[in-house]
DNA sequence: CAAGGTGCATCAGTGCCATAATACAGCGCG
DNA sequence: CGCGCTGTATTATGGCACTGATGCACCTTG
């Protein structure tokens, strides 16, 4: 009803990042193809190719036409430091604040472990 | 141009559940009009208004036509609870896996105080 | 009663998203 | 070379969420 329903290719994005980072899709290695991603995910090939490209143009991927897309050496460190910054410049304060509001500490986060 | 990162009733939403907890806009108080606080905001009255919906469905404000809408009784705390179940529920064990595949403890949090 | 403020309903417009159907360009292999 | 696999470009279309403008019903106040 609300905003759950992120755009799929940014779904998509996280859940390929979060693949490269755990090392899932090593670095060296080709990633799925994009037809046979999409029909994995149940997606169309397009919105699949717009996902992979958020990687290309970070220079995470490195494309080898005909043949496939394949990690970058060094993608997985690099990545995990970006969305680290991200995430403790960006989100985390307003985390912090939004916590405190709804007086929560690390008892209670502990507690749902 | 229209499209933020998240839709405007949202932000404004959050920003009202978030007056209420801290008591901004007390129990028994009235909420900003809607054409006023859509002014304040910069907003469309009726994106305003959709906000406020959210608040008179879950009962936490209500309507005297013609006059405007009250907080009724109770609702800070009802709030605070309620978003507190929603993050420790949902939110928190999504981050949790987020921040071990990031790399991030305590102490990084700490340093970003 | 008249006037101004309130919320709210209706209709319309806009832009992003996702999908689809092709078509093209490059590469590897038999 | 021929075939099948890669990614990519093009165009078109439908859906849906968000936003916007107008007008109406209701209440309080003087």
């Amino acid at each position: 009803m609300t905003q759950q329903s992120r755009p799929v290719y940014l779904k998509l994005r996280d859940q390929i990042a979060a693949a490269i980072i755990e090392g899932v899709y090593a670095e060296g290695e080709m990633l799925p193809s994009v037809r046979a991603f999409a029909a994995e995910q149940g997606a169309n090939p397009l919105t699949v190719a717009k996902a992979y490209q958020q990687f290309q143009a970070d220079g995470l991927v490195e494309v080898q036409r005909g043949v496939g897309m394949y990690v970058v050496a060094g993608a997985a460190e690099k990545l995990r430091r970006s969305e680290r910054e991200q995430f403790l410049a960006e989100e985390w304060p307003e985390l912090r604040l939004r916590m405190k509001r709804l007086d929560i500490d690390a008892a209670d986060l502990l507690a749902h472990s």
